[in-house]
DNA sequence: TTCTCAAGAAAGAATGATTATCCCTTCACT
DNA sequence: AGTGAAGGGATAATCATTCTTTCTTGAGAA
């Protein structure tokens, strides 16, 4: 895990680097990025931020997020049915696993991932940008509890 | 790629195993997802039908696709802002290369994948039941075209 | 310091894939 | 033939996400 510190200041440079202002609600969003504590939901993040900004509205986290994404310092991991949920800590491809019970992700412990891609696309012959690799199953904590 | 017939055969047995009819729309259904050619949408199956079952409805390909994906006959891929992709062919996890320009999706061949979702469990104590592994890229055909 | 205007934020409408609901039809079994 | 559950068709509802509109802000220019 990067220390979240280094990613909100990393996060800030990329944002002035590329002439976008940072707000009080991008830098409150971009600062709950950088720890991405249980890889958080737009809406999670929204619930996280209204204390502090009440006015804050949901199209705001979206823009901020997506903004964040385009400038590759946030990883989205997309569900369908259910909402996206992002990581600004590792802001580069990496496993997961994934609890269908309480819907909690943590980051998993794989490597070589890389280096598989290189070989498929020298292989194939695609062009491989990003990849995605997900474990779906039951955390210990849930197992207890049945 | 596994023999379609067998896996109509095998999809019929397995309706029929658990009290479901087969019907003719049902049947139209599963002989495309077990060939599934280029991995179709339900939007695509239903376009594939519409000739011979004109009165089908798109709900009725959701349900039967679900169905099936209930019975564990076929592989949902599900990606949120654009459709599902199903896979009766090859009706347990395996990893796949998608083309982000022309949205094809074919099977890329890698394993080992099973043996380290097997690693990984013993080491974290999570029940994994299943996985996905994804590339994205742009695939040589599109390379061409620019 | 004031002015100006493009970037950003807020609010709500629109989108679109998927699911739910309703009702009619079909079929297996009596 | 009669009956009841399962299936199909049509349409409405859902819900995360994006779009649109309008209002606000703030970094330079003068
Ligand atoms: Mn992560
Ligand atoms: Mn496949
Ligand atoms: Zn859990
Ligand atoms: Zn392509």
């Amino acid at each position: 895990m990067a220390d979240p510190q280094d990613r909100v200041d990393k996060m800030i440079h990329e944002l002035k680097e590329h002439g976008f202002r940072v707000t009080p609600q991008r830098l409150a969003v971009l600062k709950i990025l950088a720890a991405s504590h249980g890889h958080p939901s737009v809406e999670m993040i929204f619930e996280r931020i209204k204390p502090d900004f009440p006015t804050t509205s949901l199209a705001t986290i979206y823009k901020t997020v997506n903004l964040l994404k385009d400038l590759r310092e946030v990883v989205e991991l997309d569900f369908s049915g259910e909402s996206n949920r992002y990581d600004g800590n590792k802001p580069y491809p990496h496993p997961h696993l994934n609890c269908t019970k309480c819907k909690s992700i943590v980051d998993a412990d794989v490597d070589g991932l890389t280096e598989l891609a290189q070989h498929l696309a020298k292989k194939t012959g695609y062009q491989i940008l990003t990849h995605r690799l997900d474990f779906f199953g039951i955390c210990p904590r849930c197992q207890e509890t049945q």
